[in-house]
DNA sequence: ACCAAGTTCCACCAAGTGGTGGAACTCTGC
DNA sequence: GCAGAGTTCCACCACTTGGTGGAACTTGGT
C-alpha cells in the first residue's frame, strides 16, 4: 500500500527542491532577526544559503511570503517540541512553557526575530501582523483557560481582572522578557522568571519547593 | 543622560535651522516607528518633512545620528513632563510613571519606535543599542532602589530575586504590554496594568479598593 | 530513452539606497 | 549694505532593492 496521504505533499515537489527552500527559510529566519522585515534582503538571504536570489523568487514568490513561511516553520517546530510532551495539569502547562523558554536560550536568532517582528507588526498594514496577533491569541486562549480553572478551584483569586486581560499580562511578561534578555544579555534569567511568574499567576505557590 | 545644555546651542545656528531640524526629527521619529531603522529611508523622511534628502544629511550627517537624534528628543519630551511632578514617595513614583503611560497613549508612533529599537537592537552592533540599553538601565535603577527600600521596611518580602532583576521584570512587563497594545488594540489597558504590576511589586496593595 | 514538471541561474529592469560636492540662497550681527 | 556663517537644493555617485523572463538543467515516473 503506497498510498499514504499523509507524508506526500500535496502539490508535486522534487527532493531537491524541499532541501533547498528549508535552507532559504532558515537563513531567511536569521536574516529577519537580525534587520527585521524591511532590513533584510532577498539578494543576502539568497546568497547566504548559496542560491541564485531568482531561485528564492521562485520558491517562494514574495518576501512577504517568505516571512511567513519562516514564521510558520518556527511555530510547527516548537508546536512539535513542546506540545506532545503537555499533560493538561496546571503544572504539566507550567513545565512545557518553561522548557519552549528553556529551548529559546539555544535559538536566539529565532527569539530575535519573533520579538522584532511583533514590534515591527504593531503597526497597521504590516505583512506579518494577522500572523503575530494569532501567535499571541494562542497563548492567551491557553493561559485564560488555566486561570478560569483556578479562579473555579479558588486557587487563585479573583483580581478583577478578566481572565483574557490576565493572560496578555503574562504574555506581555514573557515578551518583554525575551526583549530584555536580548538587549541585556545575562542579566536576567528568562525560563527562571517565566516560571515565577506563572506560578504566581496560576496560584502554584505553595510550601513546597521553593 | 547626555549634554544638558538644551537652551544654549554650542555651534552657532539659526532659528530656520532649528525649525526644519525638529521637522525632520518628528518625521523621522514616525518613519523610524513604522518601519524600523533598516527600513525607513532618509529620502523618505525627508519628503515628509518637506526638504531635500541632502538637508536632512547636513542637519544630521548620516542615518545612525539621526536615529540617536529621535531618541534624545523622546526622552527629554518624557522628562521634562514627569519627572518636575516626581516626589520621592514610592506612592509618588509609581503616579509618575503611571502617568508616563498614560501620556504614551496619545503618542502611539513614539511608543511603536521604542519597542521596535528596542527589539532591534537585541542584535549586537545595532547603532542604538547602547541607547537603548541605557535608557532601560535607568528604569531599572529607580525601580530596584524603591524595592531595596520596601524591603528595609518590610512592605514587601524577599522572593529570592536581586532588586536589579526584580525591576528588569518590571521593566520587561511594561514593554512587553506596550508591544501586546499595539498589535492587539483595545485589548489591554496598559496604564492600568502597570499599575496594578507597581502597586503589587512595590507592596501598595491594601485591604482597601478592589 | 523519453518527457513533463520542477528547479536553477543569468541577464535585465526600474526604482530606491545612503552619501558627496558644490553652487545658490538666507539669516544674523555689525 | 556688508561679510561670513548657516542653510538649502540640484545633480550626481556607486550600489542595492524586489521583481521578471527565459533559457538550461534535474528529477522522477513511465
Amino acid at each position: 500500500m503506497p498510498d499514504r496521504q499523509d507524508a506526500v505533499p500535496r502539490t508535486k515537489e522534487y527532493a531537491t527542491g524541499r532541501v533547498t527552500r528549508r535552507a532559504i527559510i532558515a537563513e531567511a529566519a536569521e536574516a529577519f532577526a537580525e534587520k527585521g522585515f524591511h532590513g533584510a534582503s532577498l539578494r543576502g538571504i539568497a546568497r547566504e544559503a548559496g542560491v541564485d536570489h531568482a531561485t528564492l523568487m521562485h520558491h517562494f514568490g514574495n518576501k512577504t511570503a517568505l516571512l511567513l513561511a519562516v514564521i510558520e516553520w518556527h511555530d510547527a517546530q516548537d508546536a512539535a517540541t513542546s506540545l506532545p510532551a503537555m499533560d493538561f495539569t496546571v503544572e504539566g502547562v507550567v513545565d512545557a512553557f518553561v522548557g519552549v523558554a528553556e529551548r529559546n536560550r539555544a535559538t536566539p536568532g529565532l527569539v530575535q526575530l519573533l520579538s522584532t517582528l511583533s514590534a515591527e507588526a504593531g503597526r497597521e498594514g504590516h505583512p506579518a501582523r494577522a500572523a503575530l496577533q494569532q501567535r499571541h491569541q494562542v497563548l492567551v486562549d491557553v493561559f485564560a483557560a488555566i486561570i478560569r480553572l483556578r479562579r473555579d478551584e479558588g486557587a487563585v483569586d479573583d483580581d478583577g481582572l478578566s481572565p483574557e486581560v490576565h493572560a496578555a499580562l503574562i504574555v506581555s511578561t514573557w515578551e518583554g522578557l525575551q526583549v530584555y534578555d536580548a538587549l541585556h544579555p545575562g542579566d536576567v534569567d528568562v525560563p527562571e522568571l517565566l516560571a515565577r511568574t506563572l506560578r504566581r499567576e496560576l496560584g502554584l505557590d505553595g510550601p513546597l519547593s521553593g
